[in-house]
DNA sequence: GGGCGCGTAGTACCGCGGTACTACGCGCCC
DNA sequence: GGGCGCGTAGTACCGCGGTACTACGCGCCC
């Protein structure tokens, strides 16, 4: 039996969740809440095994109220409901530390077996989300194990190459760089291509990016 | 009509997910590959919606095969099945483009979901390797800080324009900060566009770096 | 009530950036 | 002497980025 606090600042939205969820055997709302506050004292008071939270609410919002609960150290785990798939809610609720986050259109099984899901301490994600969590992840969470003999693309440029992506970092356009290098500009293309490939940028925006997290391009006075 | 490759080396698995697959009308088999190399191939002729592709398979694994499959630059999506949550495997298949992980002991209706997730352009991840996942993810992907008051230029920047900056200070392209701020890009051009001009900035080249100079934009870890 | 700043959104257009090739001279070294 | 890394250079092609507009709803304030 799986207990759940239902919170929504709607008592519409609450009464609908309260319905599904008394409609099969296994889970058991033991409380609602309508606000961050509530939500917070109601959990640390009946220690429910998830807690269904909605991000937009007056008041203390969904996001601070999963960062407190989280923070008391119960076992009570958070589900997130969000009407829109706003990134920064998802950003924000997962570094609060929620177990899940699906979208308020989510089908009733969904949503059961979401709640199923964080009971059991796995973790769900609206397949909407997931894609671009995964894209971001894919980029900057470094890839241990796998490749990264210690400098990722650096070491392996050649002379030429890393002063090309020295004047890529200042900003300059292939252009530019043809004639302060006296190159054509096909072949600072090619240059740039490699660079781009060796440090494993997508365009060379990111090879500024990286360029100052190297340190290979620094500050100016402006 | 979702189409299907079914990737794996056992033949019986193989007619395993055949067999539910054919049991449900919107999905069509149209192949199956018993190990990498030949799912690459049969990609290629075929062209399914969706690959779905077993990890472990003498020769060429799957993940190997899904890297070349996504660089090939079809519109077939992967779904990868694994047996083991190993996250080496998780890490791989993220970074090769994969569109999806379930595990094979997923339920036939968590599969047919996934399936109908990722054809339709959403990804999706198996619970139990979610948990995991966000972990890792809060661990390193920076939040989203806006800080640094006042600063010639910089202060004539609106609220919405600044994010706007930081944003393109982090390399998202036009398309990314528009499906990530849920806006038009035609929005995201203007408000580039505007930022480009307050900050005098030839380009969002220019731009990145004057986030870095100004403290808009921070190394990360890499 | 009208003006204004802001955020949103669209169309049209062009050029630079990036990819995918091929090519070749030069110096080095097995 | 042939292979190889490197720097140079070209062609072809396409898409994203950026510009130049227009437009409109909303909230604020004179």
């Amino acid at each position: 039996m799986t207990t759940v606090l239902i919170v929504d600042d709607q008592p519409l939205q609450r009464y609908g969740f309260h319905l599904l969820l008394d409609s099969v055997p296994e889970t058991d709302v033991v409380g609602e809440a309508a606000h961050g506050a509530e939500a917070v004292r109601k959990t640390a008071e009946l220690r429910p095994d998830v807690v269904l939270m909605d991000v937009r609410m007056p008041g203390m919002d969904g996001i601070e109220a999963t960062r407190r609960i989280i923070a008391s150290g119960g076992r009570s785990r958070v589900l997130v409901l969000t009407t829109f798939d706003l990134d920064e809610y998802v950003h924000a609720a997962i570094r609060a530390g929620a177990s899940g986050f699906l979208l308020k259109d989510a089908r009733p099984e969904e949503l059961l077996a979401g709640i199923r899901a964080v009971a059991y301490g796995d973790a769900v994600i609206a397949p909407a989300l997931t894609r671009r969590l995964l894209d971001e992840y894919a980029r900057y969470v470094p890839s241990h194990r796998v490749d990264s003999p210690e400098d990722p693309g650096l070491g392996s440029l050649t002379d030429r190459e890393r002063e090309i992506l020295v004047a890529v970092g200042k900003g300059w356009t292939n252009g530019e760089i043809a004639t302060r290098f006296v190159l054509s500009e096909s072949t600072v293309k090619t240059h740039v291509g490699r660079v781009l490939a060796k440090i494993g940028a997508r365009d060379r925006i990111q090879a500024v990016i990286f360029a100052y997290d190297h340190g290979l391009a620094r500050p100016n006075a402006d």
